[in-house]
RNA sequence: GCGCCCGUAGCUCAGCGGAUCAGAGUAUUGGCCUCCGAAGCCAAGGGUCGUGGGUUCGAAUCCCGCCGGGCGCGCCA
């Protein structure tokens, strides 16, 4: 990895050190488990003794004599120390790990959060379902994933605009609207004359006799698509109301067709010269581009295949001034990633080869009483989001659903997230948070004295742990940001909240000594904080009661 | 058959730009409320990180094979 004609350079405390020849490295720092290792530490001197050519032990003493000055200087630290093969451990003056506590609350709700050196103006796409159904489980891990996501950027300085796609122009709505129009006319699934294919949830039922109760015509087939679309659109809405979702615009594919663009995309890419005949039907060569076949763009029957609208939408997303787009799928879509960002390829409007970026998610296994649910009354053949939000409630849904990596199935546990409410992940970051609103209830002093405390009063190994967790906690956010891991801010905030917890049953808040209770209500103070904003981010609500 | 993803404690999952990473929750067992909320805390047991090789001083982490699971591989979306 080390070109040794290069310089390696320390970075430690804002300040760039020049080590010896080596490798430009930025070493992570490590939280040791062992108290004895100092409260960070880092291996760059065993990572680089190989491609230096030396002993990590001298490696590393090179490091610390160095870094001997800055560090004397900054008072943040204790001297340096070298342990075991080269390992270097770092501990924290005291000062150093509370002066954090003022600066959370001075920053309140803006803790965590960051001015982008460069920002960007950034879409999220997300759940895009299409209205032929309600929303099932896997639509919720998307609005889950893509609207925490969507607020970690926007945390990081950038400009997040938050979108859906309808699919409201394909042949399903089609087969929706047949499914309507056969139970208008009385006919059940399976019935002689029922559409094949056609939709069989219960929701097709209301949906046709609500059109009926408006007195309107089911031999008018688009009086009944236009009906059932609208209905199912206003369903979805209030799902997502009640997941507490917001999208900034809802694009329309329909709209595509109507306005032209696609059209236009279709002769664009024939214009590139890419496209041939076969078979009677258009086929874009993407294989020039490392597909694994040729892709149809006109069917023989004149029609154009999904490809293209979803070609010609990603060109608005371009045109719209997105740089960046972040797409929320399921993982069975992963064969379009490619697809999308070949037919962008081919238009040769210059957008870069891995636009747009994706989020694949796995599904989602729902498990209740030891079994899975595959059926759901309403929907028929799936488990819909409004099921998982009446069984456990919002903020237990979204925690869930975010707090897993997305590319990994899990099983989502009814069970434990609803009736053993009391050993649930979101219930235990939620009481954290709570129990601190009670004790600053029970001692109603003015907050605003706080900001004077004599944090050196924190001393205690469970009140500077957490002053060093919540120290930690802007690079988590950015870290998650960076990776498109929500995941990561659950297990962070859980972590905060079993420290929290640990010390609450270690130590009284409110004691006798004025200035210490001071000092402990700041550090309560910073923790609720960043309880607080961090669930924010998960869109989890902070109560102050449970 | 090909492509992508995933196999870590009984269960659900973190860790995967190698070392100070064998972890959390849950489940099981034993303790802690005349004291700020016990939806909590403290402690114990529990895993040769699917498997076999390779690279390395050092691999859950990187590379290859195999086994097991998921999802794709339409002139469906």
């Amino acid at each position: 990895m080390a070109d040794p004609k290069e310089t390696v350079e320390l970075i430690l405390f804002g300040e760039v050190r020049k080590i010896a020849p080596g490798a430009s490295i930025t070493g992570h720092l490590e939280r040791p488990r062992n108290p004895a290792h100092g409260d960070y530490a880092t291996s760059v001197a065993l990572q680089i003794s190989s491609a230096l050519g030396r002993k990590p032990r001298d490696i590393a003493e090179q490091i610390v004599r160095a870094t001997r000055s800055a560090i004397e200087r900054s008072g943040a630290c204790d001297p340096l120390e070298i342990a075991g093969p080269g390992f270097i451990n770092i501990r924290l003056r005291q000062t150093a790990k509370a002066g954090i506590i003022r600066a959370i609350l001075q920053a309140g709700a803006s803790f965590g959060r960051a001015a982008a050196a460069k920002p960007e103006r950034i879409m999220v796409e997300f759940v895009s379902a299409n209205p032929t159904g309600p929303l099932h489980v896997g639509h919720g891990r998307q609005a889950a994933l893509g609207d925490a996501l969507a607020a970690m950027l926007e945390a990081q300085g950038h400009e997040v605009h938050r979108e859906y796609y309808y699919n409201d122009a394909g042949a399903q709505i089609d087969k929706l609207a047949w499914s309507v129009q056969a139970r208008a006319r009385g006919l059940k699934p399976g019935d002689p004359g029922w559409p094949e294919e056609g939709y069989a949830g219960e929701y097709v039922e209301d949906i046709a006799r609500d059109f009926l109760s408006e007195r309107k015509d089911p031999a008018d087939l688009g009086a009944v698509r236009s009906f059932a679309v609208g209905y199912l659109r206003g369903e979805q809405d209030a799902d997502l109301h009640a997941f507490g979702v917001k999208f900034d615009h809802y694009y329309l594919e329909s709209s595509l067709y109507a306005d032209g663009k696609v059209d236009e995309t279709v002769r664009a890419l024939v214009a590139s010269g890419r496209t041939y005949e076969r078979e009677g039907a258009l086929w874009l060569r993407t294989t020039d581009y490392g597909d694994d076949k040729d892709r149809v763009v006109r069917k023989s029957d004149g029609s154009y295949t999904y490809f293209v609208p979803d070609v010609a939408y990603h060109v608005t997303k371009w045109r719209r001034g997105f740089a960046r787009v972040i797409n929320i799928q399921g993982t069975d879509h992963h064969s379009t990633v490619t697809r999308v960002r070949v037919g962008l390829q081919a238009l040769g409007l210059g957008i870069p080869a891995g636009y747009p970026d994706y989020v694949l998610h796995s599904l989602v296994k729902v498990v209740r009483g030891g079994a899975e649910v595959k059926i759901s009354k309403r929907a028929g053949s799936y488990v819909t989001l409004r099921d998982l939000i009446e069984w456990v409630g919002r903020d237990a849904t979204r925690f869930f659903l975010v707090s897993r990596k997305a590319d990994s199935e899990f099983t989502f546990d009814v069970d434990l997230a609803r009736s053993r409410s009391d050993e649930n992940p979101v219930y235990y970051v939620q009481y954290a948070h709570a129990r601190i609103c009670s004790v600053f209830a029970q001692w109603g002093g003015d907050p605003a004295t706080l900001a004077a405390a004599d944090l050196g009063r924190l001393a205690g190994a469970k009140e500077l742990g957490l002053a060093q967790r919540l120290a930690e906690y802007p690079e988590a956010v950015a870290a998650a940001a960076r990776e498109l891991a929500p995941h990561a801010i659950a297990f962070f905030l859980r972590a905060l909240a079993g420290e929290f917890h640990s010390y609450y049953n270690a130590e009284r808040i409110l004691v006798e000594d004025e200035a210490l209770q001071a000092a402990r209500l700041a550090l309560c103070a910073a923790v609720r904080q960043a309880l607080a904003n961090g669930l924010a981010l998960l869109g989890v609500s902070a109560p102050e009661k449970m």
